[in-house]
DNA sequence: TTGGCAATGTGACTTAGGTCACAGACCGGC
DNA sequence: GCCGGTCTGTGACCTAAGTCACATTGCCAA
């Protein structure tokens, strides 16, 4: 079991050795519903999370129920806080929820630890890890620097040239509320950067955009 | 050279093999001045920095010319934006600059890459790594959520009984301006919490900061 | 002692963003 | 068609934070 999709997903399982390829065999994969939290704050780190399907969604929790996203692992992802807690052997300090329904393995950290000496794995972790940290770089500077209309603005550029979803699923994404994100969107259409429609944006002067962007 | 100090600060240094501790020998340490800048934001990554003297710290600078502070590196600790950029082939996404005079080696990017052959610098540089990571994490909790007078008292809970500081300098840790800093202060010396004087603030009541604070 | 500079105090104002309340608009099922 | 819920629009208001301008204080060296 655990062979076909996995190995394609994550082509560093197919180079270990027969021992530790048996025992990553023998984890069962499990799958969550929509809406599964998967780990929480303070919760010590169970495993390490080879996702096949579906998309985990890794939020900060904010006093007042409202949650800022911090990045998604997707399946062939790696999740940055599980390794960091892992490694530091820290409690979580963040939560994760099943963006979606989603199958993942759960390696235990034992194995987790067997694994990271090899290096193909190593190599596959920690440079994951290096590029999420530049993830995170950018993260710090959105949320300190940049004014919402900016962030809004970078957000549908990323979405393509028709984005469906609703103003308060663009606000969660932005960690800010459906009010601010209605009136900026108002503001972008008015200027005719972009056609509103229910549960539609549609992006008209992609240029102007980025100019609002300033990326 | 580059024997004595070096390894006391850096233990890993000493489990080198022959060759590689001949090239690190080989590597001239420089002493730069307060306020140099050593990197900065789009240039790309020259080596990984051990420090054994002094301190750098290492910014994200905003479009209106503040600062946000990220962390510091100071002496036995290591640059976890540097070890991102290397290992991902990136530029760098900060600023670092010598926030005292400062003594460093910069070990060359192949030195590097060699080094991180070996476990016991590998897993040196990893674990600093993973670390930095959850203080990375909380410092996006810091900017996205928590008000000015909360991070104020947390800094101020975080440097002892007296501080000895300008309300701008505190404001630059905090990446604020002097006036709400001034602001803030007085009223917490309304409160009783702390006695204001020239450069300095000495803290009254740490339990009512640490409440403010709401760690 | 005093002139000057750095540090601090402070009020008035602006801005971004969030909150609250409620009014319409749309849409799918009955 | 009409009725429920969901989605969107919008004005009034609030708060945190920053900006500007200027007054005041305190120290230290000439």
């Amino acid at each position: 079991m655990n062979e076909p999709v996995w190995c394609d997903l994550y082509p560093v399982l197919r180079e270990l050795p027969a021992p530790l390829a048996q025992r990553f065999a023998e984890c069962l994969p499990l799958t969550v519903p929509a809406g599964a939290v998967l780990f929480d704050v303070h919760q010590p780190c169970q495993g390490f999370p080879l996702v096949t399907a579906g998309s985990i969604r890794v939020v900060k929790p904010a006093a007042n129920g409202r949650e800022l996203p911090l990045y998604r692992v997707v399946p062939g992802e790696s999740c940055i806080i599980t390794t960091s807690c892992l490694l530091g052997h820290a409690d979580y300090n963040a939560r994760g929820i099943a963006d979606t329904e989603s199958t993942l393995v759960l390696l235990p950290r034992d194995l987790f630890d067997q694994l990271l000496d090899q290096p193909a794995f190593r190599s596959f972790v920690f440079n994951l890890f290096s590029e999420r940290v530049a993830d995170l770089m950018q993260l710090v500077e959105e949320v300190a620097f940049r004014k919402l209309d900016q962030r809004l603005a970078g957000l549908l550029l990323g979405k393509g040239h028709t984005i469906h979803a609703t103003h308060q699923q663009l606000a969660d994404e932005l960690g800010s509320v459906r009010e601010m994100v209605s009136r900026l969107l108002k503001g972008f259409a008015e200027q005719g950067l972009v056609r509103l429609g229910r549960e539609q944006v549609e992006i008209l002067d992609p240029a102007g955009l980025r100019r609002i962007a300033a990326i």
